[in-house]
DNA sequence: CCTGATTTTGCACACCTATGCAAATCCACG
DNA sequence: CGTGGATTTGCATAGGTGTGCAAAATCAGG
């Protein structure tokens, strides 16, 4: 296999120094007639300038460190192939960590670790699972971090999440308005601030309505657990079921319909939060709260390349509406369509 | 910020010469006494080696560059999880790559330089709908190319699939046994050799019993197109369906059972090919051909380690046996339990 | 203690680009 | 043409590691 061309080579081509063409290919100052010649050259000698050598001189890699848990909730693989194409487009790319499954603080470190190593200009923590502590070491390594689909209070970090609280009481208000008395909640990880804001909102706005729920149950973003907290909740006879999110929800309507043989909405209502793209599978046909992932995405990117190119800019904390999304799983009120 | 500790800080520290600490860190020979030496001063001032220094010089980054299309497909981000946890454990890094829905050569042309940018030591193409330009061009840098869930005959490129041909005849004798004369077969997109080969594999079984299909129509691996498919197959009056992959069987499933009001499997038999999680979801219940993707991942990752490692080292081609997996979504031919 | 073979070590350079600094060039104006 | 100021250019070095080569150290054996 052939050398690679350098700058040189295109220097001596080009009859300049090699400075020159440097500059010419990181946009710093340069005659017209100079940059003329450089690209002319570099063209004829299919010159790119080496990304290593610039990494290491520069300090910036251009890369993203992206740590996820779980990609079998649909929300985070739709979430991540728009990340990656977002990210590609701003000039970044993405390398991927996967944190396992019942990671200990040895797991945390050794990602973290593998991030500085990588020299990673900036950490997308896109995981509800992830625990605090990976958060923290982040910002104390002094690489900016933004939160994906996670809050911390008080962290000062940056996040961008959906308007959680307030998307609870609208599932409230809906399901109130449907003439539901009985309504019980399967909660998403009360340990996740998504999970503990959808809840409150919920709560909140289902007791200015005059009403309490029937029971609360953690279902912790688990598919057993969730089904667990269903028989738990139908047990006190629920007319109406408001579940953390749309993957345990599938999970709770496929416990009700075969195992419980019930009827949705029919015997019980089924809302759900996210409206991932199988929510609108005629199968499940699931009501949900519409978290819009690609207004998500690019707040999360355009936070975070503003933390990388502007060290001093402060860490932003933006939430994003979502609509309720009207579909079968869930009797609908009258005058509402 | 302070400083970086280097290699030279470390032999400051420990009395030796830079290349003595690079020695100890790259694994090359050095005596017990100094490697003693060289360690404890490095974890003193706690020292990692650059990596991006190192890849400069060996001009091996230790990354992968991975190429998807389209995350829907839950196959695919749990494929995805797979390989970025095993290429962790083997030391390599995972850098995702995402082509745009109607990929034409200029953007394959632009992630090939981007992937040659970061020097990726290998590739992993992962996604059927990925042109045959791209693994072309990818072979022709030099650079280990793996073929993930997609063959490319007389390509010369190594890939690892599940055993489609075999697959597709076992559905056909299933289907056969389970007593249906009328089988339509909605298939996976034939520009992919996945597609073809399930189809062959299926029709040519049929024909060895007997039978030939009562319509065959290219679902493209998408949804609409599978569900403009069973139109046409159904109004042929099919009473089983072979569906090229799961997701595409899903919405068949729905089309069938919503739209259409037949029951499954009493009005018309489904199968399917994947076997993803969803699969096993009561509301599906699909009866299907399972791709281990386990075993798919660590072939498809060991086989690109090897070339890395060893360019010598010849193109494997590698096809993993998947079980049918009996659920509920297609009769069952007597004394099958 | 000496010799030859073997291992270990240090020196110096390569990898390729960005950038501070000073010299050189350019431009406009008197 | 001369002068001051603004731009452009080249020189030299930094960034941190791996590695060929020769010198030094170690070891075994007589």
């Amino acid at each position: 296999m052939t050398r690679r061309v350098t700058s040189f080579d295109v220097a001596a081509r080009a009859g300049v120094s090699q400075s020159a063409v440097s500059r010419v290919f990181s946009g710093a100052s340069a005659s017209k007639a100079t940059s003329d010649k450089v690209r002319e050259a570099a063209e004829a000698l299919g010159y790119r300038p080496n990304v290593l050598a610039r990494s290491l001189i520069t300090g910036r890699s251009r890369i993203i460190g992206m740590v996820v848990a779980y990609l079998g909730n649909p929300f985070y693989p739709d979430a991540l192939e728009r990340f990656s194409r977002v990210f590609q487009d701003e000039g970044y790319h993405t390398l991927v960590f996967t944190l396992p499954e019942g990671a200990g603080d040895t797991d945390t470190d050794r990602i973290i670790q593998q991030m500085l190593d990588h020299q990673v200009d900036g950490i997308v923590l896109a995981s509800v699972g992830l625990g605090d502590a990976l958060a923290a070491r982040c910002e104390a390594a002094g690489i900016p971090v933004v939160l994906f689909n996670r809050g911390q209070a008080g962290s000062g970090l940056a996040q961008v999440t959906s308007a959680n609280r307030l998307g609870g009481a609208k599932v409230a208000e809906f399901l109130v308005a449907g003439g539901h008395r009985r309504i019980g909640h399967v909660a998403g990880w009360q340990g996740s601030s998504t999970g503990r804001d959808r809840t409150e909102g919920f709560v909140a706005r289902l007791a200015e309505l005059g009403q309490e729920a029937v029971g609360i149950e953690d279902g912790r973003y688990d598919h057993a657990e969730a089904v667990r907290a269903t028989d738990v909740l139908v047990s006190r006879g629920v007319d109406a079921l408001f579940v953390g999110n749309d993957h345990m929800a599938f999970a709770v309507m496929d416990h009700l319909r075969s195992a419980l043989g019930l009827k949705i909405p029919g015997d019980v209502s089924v809302v759900g939060y996210d409206d991932v793209p199988m929510a609108g599978f005629a199968a499940y046909d699931l009501t949900t709260v519409r978290q819009p992932v690609g207004r998500m995405v690019k707040a999360t990117v355009s936070a975070l390349v503003n933390q990388i190119e502007d060290k001093s800019a402060q860490a932003e904390v933006t939430e994003i509406d979502g609509p309720l999304i009207l579909r079968g799983s869930a009797r609908i009120p009258e005058g509402l369509a």
